[in-house]
DNA sequence: TGGTGATTCGGA
DNA sequence: CCGAATCACCAT
């Protein structure tokens, strides 16, 4: 007896067993698609994880209904990174299973109503919803349930439906249907034959009477002896309105000309002039040996560069010789919007042997690039985190670009992965190398280049030898005190821009704060407008004139008064961007000022339309969030001015110091690129801060040096480990309980100093949900594999509690 | 008391 | 995650 270990698309602990019918045991392969039987009588599509003899002891296994590939979709080397991450990030392989595929591979089967065949029905005992049921049947054969909610009420479907059956009427039925369907697109040639039996002058004799006809034989015919390779489409024919369909039918009806169809990429490629890269410099040719003498080593690489240092060049140089090896290049990148520059190079060297995948392609699109990248059709992908999860063939280099982006991990969606850390992994399975680049890297990553787990390589000058720009410190507070200021800019810093501009070039202002102001507030009773879903203050933006809640999203218009005193002193509190906006169109009236931020990006091509008032130089100056610190890379910003920089360290975590610089120095980044003689601005109340005197130095590996120092004071990453449980449920009082026993396992099992919490969260409610938290400190190195063992079994302790069942547990490793 | 919506539980 | 089973509550 044969059986099988399947994952199935669900969110369930580990693999299940199923018995492999004798007739598809000398197909079957681990890898492969097959549809399995589970739970009532749904058919899921599950992936084998191993093919074994061992008959299971406690149930009787289902059989595998049917395999759906004729080779292994998923390659051994996925396999084993789904087992790793599963195993690391302490999360079931289904999950990763459903987050891996596009929903097309994915088939399910659907429920469906038909009549039973030779009843009798009596019309006369039925009410109407089961009246329309039965005739609707009777005219399509089929029906899905979710289209039964176009004619009967949500709520009388089921009833309407069980008693049909108990009637003998109906019957229920599942079905997998295949979803991935290929895009066809019509071409048109001369009939084969034609060409070869017949003689054109007589064939347009016998058109003489149809001119259009004539003409449009002609037109196909001289595009077909000018460009034999090349496909005509049918559409082009019609373009200009000259030929119509009824020309090429009447044509097509004497059989001179055919119409055929291909299956066509839903991904247009590039398809323009090829090019070559460019020389690098001095610089970058000693950074490209030190990269090449790690991977001979094998070793991988962080590759620190500083802003405008062309890491991408680099970045060129390595994926040609990976191609020219033979080998397949993965290129990630923290989020799609941010592949213009470099998709915009690659795609004039390697066209169609690039391929792109991100979250926004639809379904069908991912299908094709899975195929494609299969086929092994594609040299290089270009992807975000989930392109981690395609079934590359031949993989032999890795580049993580802006390694340091917070994007490679998003909190919101599981499984909780860490996509940079995981590429490491990933790679080693593949036995390809892997480079991360960043101008800021993340700490953790310098500190294990520095404790050689990498190899560490650092580009300390922009390319071409322009200079950084410059860090000038403007003391807020004094400012203030001489009166020197107007609203949130000190007069130096409005001077400073006003000169920059007086030269004709951009400014950008970055203010990290969504909104009009933080909180409105009611002056005669403190009243202050909170979310209903949420605990959390809403939001006022002023320029949809409503207050939103950041995190769950809900919106509400704007008090006049105070809804509880009816006062009209309502104040406005906490600066936001679009006040900033406002302020800085006021000190500018001459000037172009635009505002970037989610809230005003939202319409289609806001973003598309803005970068090119931007690069048209139409604007001056930009006011914006962290958006503005990704992605503009423009020759003429002269200046970047940080009039609240003391907010972006005020945030609880950690690693705020640590953000702080990062986002501080990729914003600088932008300014002088091609002069040299760029200036940021960094307004504070605090100029004595460390992290705003080392970011002055213009020395990376001080400020490192600095943060390592805080963090192994306090115990942070990357000193220790931090593993993060977060239970949430409706009821406050329940999941109190549930997070205090919790935190008691893991205190019977951990030492006490690992434990920490539970605690109410930041935002102790949200959409509804009250969350707890519990932080577990743990060591690096063998203890810490040893604790997570006893992490798992007090998380098994704690699932066996019923009572607890329905709190929702989420585990964030590397928190 | 039966019907409805919410909660819990098992799945191979 | 999904559906079946069970539970809790309310109107009749």
């Amino acid at each position: 007896m044969n059986y099988a270990q399947i994952v199935l698309p669900l969110n369930l602990k580990g693999s299940f067993t199923y018995k492999v019918p004798d007739e598809l045991i000398s197909d079957i392969q681990v890898g492969m698609r097959v549809l399995v039987p589970f739970g009532g009588k749904k058919i899921y599509t599950g992936i084998v994880f191993e093919i074994h003899q061992n008959a299971p002891e406690k149930f009787v296994a289902k059989e595998v209904i049917g395999i759906l590939d004729d080779k292994p979709i998923v390659p051994q080397e996925q396999i084993n990174f789904w087992n790793w991450l599963s195993d690391y990030y302490l999360c079931s392989l289904g999950e990763i299973y459903r987050f891996a595929f596009p929903s097309s591979l994915k088939l399910e089967s659907e429920t469906y109503l038909k009549i039973k065949p030779n009843v009798h029905i009596d019309f006369q005992n039925l009410d109407v919803n089961e009246m329309y049921l039965i005739q609707a049947l009777e005219v399509r054969q089929l029906i899905n349930l979710t289209d039964i909610e176009a004619f009967i009420p949500k709520k009388d479907i089921i009833k309407t439906i069980n008693s049909l059956i108990d009637l003998q009427y109906i019957e229920i039925d599942e079905k997998v249907a295949e979803k991935y369907k290929a895009k066809e697109v019509a071409y048109v040639k001369i009939n084969d034959e034609v060409l070869k039996y017949q003689n054109i002058t007589e064939i347009l004799l016998t058109l003489k009477r149809a001119q259009k006809q004539k003409d449009l034989f002609l037109h196909i015919l001289e595009k077909q002896t000018e460009n034999p390779d090349l496909p005509i489409k049918k559409s082009e024919l019609f373009e200009g309105g000259y030929f119509g369909n009824s020309h090429f039918k009447a044509l097509a009806d004497k059989n001179l000309v055919e119409e055929y169809y291909l299956q066509k990429d839903r991904i247009e490629s590039y398809e323009g002039e090829i090019e070559q890269i460019e020389q690098l410099s001095e610089a970058q040719i000693i950074a490209k040996k030190e990269i090449d003498e790690a991977f001979e080593e094998g070793k991988n690489v962080l590759l620190h560069g500083v802003t405008s240092s062309g890491k991408t060049h680099i970045y060129l140089e390595k994926i040609e010789e990976c191609i020219n090896e033979g080998k397949n290049v993965l290129f990630l990148l923290p989020e799609i919007s941010l592949t213009k520059q470099i998709t915009q190079r690659l795609e004039k060297k390697y066209g169609r042997q690039l391929g792109f995948y991100h979250q926004k392609l639809t379904d069908f699109e991912r299908v094709e690039v899975w195929r494609r990248i299969r086929q092994n059709d594609i040299k290089i992908l270009i992807g975000t985190r989930n392109a981690l999860f395609l079934p590359y063939q031949n993989l032999g280099l890795i580049i993580v670009d802006e390694e340091h982006d917070s994007a490679y991990k998003p909190r919101e969606v599981s499984p909780y992965f860490n996509a940079k850390d995981s590429a490491l992994v990933f790679g080693n399975f593949y036995g390809a190398n892997v480079i991360l680049g960043s101008a800021t890297p993340s700490v953790e990553s310098y500190y294990n280049a520095r404790k050689d787990k990498m190899k560490y390589v650092f580009l300390n000058e922009r390319f071409g030898n322009v200079k950084l720009p410059e860090y000038e410190l403007i003391n807020f507070k004094e400012a203030q005190d001489s009166k020197k200021v107007s609203g949130n800019f000190s007069l130096q810093l409005v001077d400073s821009i006003k000169k920059v501009l007086d030269e004709k070039n951009q400014v950008i202002v970055l203010h990290n704060r969504r909104g009009y102001a933080n909180v409105v507030e009611c002056e005669s009773c403190g009243y202050v407008n909170y979310c209903s879903n949420c605990d959390v203050v809403m939001t006022y933006h002023k320029s949809t004139n409503e207050m939103k809640c950041h995190y769950c999203g809900q919106r509400a218009s704007k008090p006049k008064t105070c809804p509880k005193c009816h006062s009209e002193n309502l104040n406005e509190r906490g600066v936001g961007v679009e006040q900033i906006h406002e302020e800085v169109s006021k000190l500018f009236p001459d000037n172009e000022v635009d505002r970037m931020d989610v809230d005003s990006m939202r319409k289609k091509f806001a973003y598309e339309k803005l970068y090119e008032k931007i690069e048209e130089r139409e604007t001056d100056i930009v006011v914006g969030t962290q958006m503005i610190s990704k992605g503009l890379d423009f020759d003429h910003i002269e200046l970047v001015a940080i009039p609240k920089a003391d907010s972006l360290l005020y945030v609880q975590d950690f690693r705020a110091e640590e953000r702080a610089y990062q986002l501080i120095t990729q914003v600088s980044g932008r300014a002088g690129r091609v002069s040299g003689n760029g200036k940021v601005f960094i307004q504070t109340y605090n100029p004595d801060h460390s992290v705003f005197q080392l970011l002055k130095m213009n020395e990376p590996a001080k400020v490192y040096k600095y943060i390592l120092t805080e963090r192994q004071k306090f115990h942070y990453p990357p000193f220790t480990k931090l593993i993060m449980i977060e239970l949430k449920h409706r009821r406050e009082d329940k999941v109190n309980r549930a997070s205090q026993f919790l935190g008691s396992i893991f205190r019977k099992y951990l030492p006490e100093d690992c434990v920490l919490g539970p605690e109410k969260a930041q935002i102790a409610r949200l959409n509804n949900l009250y969350q707890f938290q519990i932080l577990l400190k743990l060591p690096r190195g063998k203890k810490y594999e040893e604790y997570k063992k006893l992490i798992l079994i007090s998380l098994k302790e704690f699932d066996e509690i019923t009572a607890y069942q329905s709190i929702k547990k989420g585990v964030f490793v590397d928190f």
